[in-house]
DNA sequence: TGTTACTTGAGAAGTGTTCTCGATCACGTG
DNA sequence: CACGTGATCGAGAACACTTCTCAAGTAACA
């Protein structure tokens, strides 16, 4: 059902050689930037479908923009993201994960997701910052 | 340096009224719907303020609205949100904070904030869905 | 009450994302 | 290795949410 294009390729591609997360938008200039004349619409709908497959992991950045990674593991963990680079961290926690259960459970509620992101400035931006300052 | 004008009190006074986490336009139809002729730009920015002022606490739904709600109190504190009547409830997790700080200073990050909400279905939407199954 | 600067609101503009639809192309079939 | 067909593409239109512009209105203060 699902064809083999080289869009689809370019665009997995793109998130393989990106190891922050980044929005649609970013990826489908820096495709456009090495020569390829991929479609705008075509990058948002091989993001979506790789999220979808578990292939990429999704979040919304602040400002509201939806940002993508090609994650190591396809096992459900979080992520900790510098606000300037996007450098990313992948981070696991068994005890928010616990939390966030029990917290949807005794309150009655049902089908509960989570949303467990931290945002800050990495080593190397906290260190720029200090020097330009 | 901030003026009192019945528009900000009218936007106050229906953030008060609404249990739940609201969005700009879902606040500007319900004034409207009240008769009120306030403006969208006004609810918009009447809702900036008050998060800023930390009158109003703001988050975005997964689907990248903005929601605002006047919370019980302005100490940090995260939220579980039912995602089919908006029915909030306020949630302290001591835990959780020291998790996000701890994590942060582990991978050398500064300037560290989360992002902590957990969404699912309340009680009576939990019924309401069973039932019309 | 007059001055002045802040606020408002209608509409334009901006931004990120999705939709439309004719052209293109992957891929199973013969 | 054609061929047929339906999935996929892409340019631009359309959308949804939010912010900006600026003329008109008004709160605040002397
Ligand atoms: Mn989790
Ligand atoms: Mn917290
Ligand atoms: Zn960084
Ligand atoms: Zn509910």
């Amino acid at each position: 059902m699902k064809r083999n294009t080289w869009q689809r390729e370019a665009v997995r591609g793109a998130l393989d050689a990106n190891d922050g997360f980044v929005s649609a938008q970013a990826l489908h200039s820096a495709l456009h930037a090495s020569g390829s004349p991929i479609g705008l619409a075509t990058v948002y709908r091989a993001l979506a479908d790789l999220a979808v497959k578990g292939d990429a992991d999704s979040l919304q950045s602040p400002e509201g923009e939806s940002l993508y990674r090609a994650c190591s593991t396809n096992l459900h963990h979080h992520h900790l993201i510098c606000r300037n680079c996007g450098l990313t961290v992948e981070i696991e926690a068994d005890a928010v994960e616990r939390w966030a259960k029990d917290v949807a459970a005794k309150n009655g509620f049902t089908e509960a997701a989570h949303v467990v992101d931290v945002f800050g400035l990495c080593a190397a931006c906290t260190a720029k910052a200090a020097a330009s300052a």
